[in-house]
DNA sequence: CCCGGCCTCCCCCGCACGGGGGAGCAGGTC
DNA sequence: GACCTGCTCCCCCGTGCGGGGGAGGCCGGG
């Protein structure tokens, strides 16, 4: 159900933020990476993403050319999103011409890029970077909580339970969480059993851990 | 105690990609970012870095112009890490010689990244990309477990302690943890116990916490 | 109006968890 | 030899945790 995708870049830094940003929302998973384009087609076939964010500047096989030959080779392709540096880059027209689906700036905001991978997964277009910024315009906040609204909306979790899971994620007890909300600890009971059971989880490490690799809390 | 890092580049992404990269490592912490050099200076008085990890090209003001800067004004400098793209870069040397106290390239792998801030932070200085390469390459991995074993130097915590966490974290019972380790319940029940008082954990939820909260398992 | 969701609180019950001991054995160090 | 550390396993014991029920009050929508 989430959105795959597939990070192409020659700068294992680029990589890296990309992955940051992506692996933030709940919604999206990185299932890959590649530090060029050669690499491409075989990982794309194994890991069968719905999106792979590709270079231009590559070395050994440029974005332009991994792009046609993914198109021409792989039955089902995944959509290309082409992540470059510069504003106008005849490199990008050419990827473009290619068949990829859209474009990203570098020096995009998070939000930017969370919604240009998650627009392009839906079968929209972004071919001109002004577009993403007025449709990124909407969700206004960072990109801060919206993680953790997500999580809330996709396990169901009502208001009060999304707010037990944070306390036990802070390693509180019943006890304490009952003496923080000021209710009795059945009650407290009552609302971790309820996370448990959406989060499919056995115990309350194990919902913890949830929190964590969802996003719906972070490190640091 | 740790090292404190400011991180300066227009792109939000190769700032992002700093973050997870150095972030990962319990010992160093980054304390601030900005987008160009104009901002610079008001932000090292404020939080008052170690070391700046410093774009050469961005708009406004330079990452010359700004080391420059922030030697001439700025009392008691943090070190000066400038980070580029390009493996020739005239601009690079400039910022040397304006009192710069090493480069990075961009494409560098992320433990030599980490290495490279460590050792500016230490005073060391590192004038040629070989230099990095040579001494990342003590290291051998990929950047990948050290912040694990830091961990465990810190809390002392032995290896089969430190296995015993990894799988709490994963959220396995002590009786499934004894099952995968191939040892009795009771023995399992003694590590844990171990791990609990070495990190000051109540339970093994706040020691999972523990365990997200200082990189030593990572999510995603 | 009544229904359903949410929050609140209650009961009983079993067990995994964690604390506090102790103990044997291998591997090193002094 | 004595000594220490790490790994292994054992005992007892209290309790916090989680499962399975049930129940009342509140509110908003059909």
């Amino acid at each position: 159900m989430p959105v795959r995708v597939l990070l192409v870049d020659d700068e294992p830094l680029v990589r890296a933020g990309l992955r940051a940003v992506l692996e933030a929302q709940p919604d999206i998973e990185v299932v890959g990476e590649a530090a060029d384009g050669a690499a491409v087609i075989p990982l794309v076939r194994q890991v069968r993403p719905d999106v792979v964010a590709m270079d231009v500047r590559m070395p050994l096989l440029d974005g332009i050319e991994a792009t046609r030959a993914l198109l021409r080779t792989v039955a089902d392709p995944p959509r290309i999103l082409v992540v470059t540096t510069f504003e106008n880059d005849e490199y990008v027209y050419e990827a473009l011409r290619a068949g990829a689906d859209g474009f990203l700036l570098k020096r995009a905001r998070p939000a930017e890029i969370v919604h240009a991978v998650r627009l392009i997964a839906e079968g929209e277009s972004l071919l001109f970077p002004a577009s993403v910024r007025q449709l990124a315009a909407e969700y206004g906040d960072g990109g801060g909580n919206r993680a953790a609204r997500a999580l809330l909306e996709r396990a169901r979790l009502t208001e009060r339970e999304g707010e037990v899971l944070r306390l036990m994620a802070r390693g509180l007890s019943n006890a304490e969480i009952a003496a923080r909300l000021v209710v009795g600890t059945e009650t407290v009971k009552s609302h971790v059993s309820a996370v448990l059971a959406k989060l499919g989880a056995r115990d309350r490490t194990q919902a913890v851990i949830t929190a964590y690799e969802s996003g719906f809390v972070a490190p640091g």
